[in-house]
DNA sequence: ACAGAATTGTACGGGAACGAACAATCTCTT
DNA sequence: AAGAGATTGTTCGTTCCCGTACAATTCTGT
């Protein structure tokens, strides 16, 4: 694992209790008039496609900081989040930064739907939630099964290829306010209501810039009426100031997502 | 297209002549004890999944600027390169960087080799050479059809995420120095020779930063020794000492590369 | 209630890169 | 040879973010 997270997890490490996201969080369980899944890409399979993984789902709950993929470690299993989101991020020697973003929208372990075991990168859960695991066997066998299954989840891969394109954009080109809109709006599109628990310590690390950066740059958020900060947590009050703090670095992904997904199976 | 480039381009357009890179270009005929193709996933193929595709490919010299792909548009061919390599660029309204990189260890198009026929980035030729074009409609049959070379061409979309994810991490974490150097390594690696032709403003459209600030960066290198610059080209002396100034940001995805790629097709 | 720890607020000087502008040099065309 | 245009060199003040440090606040465990 990488640096600065080393340090903070080992801070929050032993003090955790196993819990649900606090806010508004929804009781999972299947309810009649439901989908069988809250995870999009479960949710737009076919039944066949389903039946080859169902059997090998197993349902879980993720604390925060749960590792999922250790960089160049062999990946063990694939997760289809319900609720909360992981992180992918790149690092090298002494520095990190995240690449990427998963929740209910996707699966993680995009390794493995492209034939390979490991990455570089590591994945870990940003904000607890509920949700499906998959061993990485299982992934590969349905996957070489079915092509429709395989379809699906090729182009989920391109919408990730796509939001780590532009995540490269954003890192290049906009100022710490506009990347922290992006942030939290992206965060904001993968929680059940309008609260994101986490530190700034924390968010410094995700967007690659100081903590007291984060900081200053909250508060400015704040001014401007668009989140209500508190200790270890920040609640969306205006997603649509929002959107325009993040002055462009925030939609493509999401646009092509929904085109990408909305399609025909 | 995007601004800047679009500029440079109109300036750029007329007094063009359909060229090979003049530096120790070689002759690209079929010599008899040569692999058939230079392109070294085409290199990798085996023979029953190159079959597949031989009959549509199509040999090409390509200029620089030659558009491969334009963004929201559907994609008509693949390439690929046996010289010189294209960059894919990522935008906004009025924002662009370069977010990856595909010379003759890859092919463009990745977007089809996910099951998508477009993106919202632009791809062009970089750096002039010669290849092969392959019509989107051939390359997905023949995916379709074998197993194997689906294969190794996800492992090579594999790569080229974690490149695209180190880039995003130079973005957020390297100073333009390092960034100048991991970028001409990266253009070293896909060239013949030591030579890289293009002005500072392309490369500060690429780089994401000011054409001033590539001048002085350009400049200090010079100073070090490690690369000579003349109008309109740059020559790698010192490649050792550019992987020193690049200061970490470069040999991952190459490692990865590697890795991926020269496993069993 | 208190101590200790984690988180957040704030301040300082410094440096990297910015936007803008203009000069100097090179190259191509005529 | 001259002129036009492209490219590179250089400078100015400015802005953003950095690294660092320390204080203030809030939470946690006992």
């Amino acid at each position: 694992m990488t640096h600065r997270l080393l340090k903070l997890w080992a801070q929050a490490a032993e003090r955790d209790v196993s819990v649900l996201l606090p806010g508004k969080g929804q009781a999972m369980s299947h309810l009649p008039n439901q989908p069988e899944f809250r995870n999009q890409l479960l949710a737009k399979l076919s039944l066949e496609d389903l039946d080859l993984l169902r059997p090998h789902l197993k349902p879980v709950q993720l604390d925060v900081r749960h590792v999922l993929e250790t960089a160049n470690e062999p990946i063990q299993q694939v997760y289809f989040a319900d609720s909360g989101f992981a992180s992918i991020v790149a690092k090298d020697a002494d520095r990190e930064t995240e690449v990427g973003m998963i929740g209910r929208e996707g699966v993680t372990g995009l390794p493995v739907l492209l034939g390979d075991e490991q990455s570089p990168n590591d994945t870990f859960i940003q904000l607890a939630g509920s949700g499906h695991l998959l061993p990485v066997d299982a992934m590969r066998s349905a996957m070489e099964k079915s092509g429709t299954l395989r379809a699906t989840l090729l182009r989920y891969v391109h919408a990730m290829a796509i939001q780590m394109a532009n995540t490269a954009l954003a890192n290049s080109k906009f100022n710490v306010d506009a990347r922290l809109g992006r942030w939290l709006l992206m965060a904001h599109d993968r929680v059940d209501g309008d609260q994101v628990e986490l530190t700034h310590e924390f968010l410094a690390v995700m967007l690659g810039v100081r903590r007291a950066g984060v900081t200053q740059a909250i508060q400015r958020l704040e001014e401007r009426k668009l989140i209500r900060a508190a200790r270890g947590r920040l609640t969306i009050r205006n997603r649509r100031g929002l959107e325009k703090a993040a002055n462009g670095s925030y939609g493509v992904p999401e646009a092509e997502y929904t085109r990408l997904m909305s399609g025909r199976s």
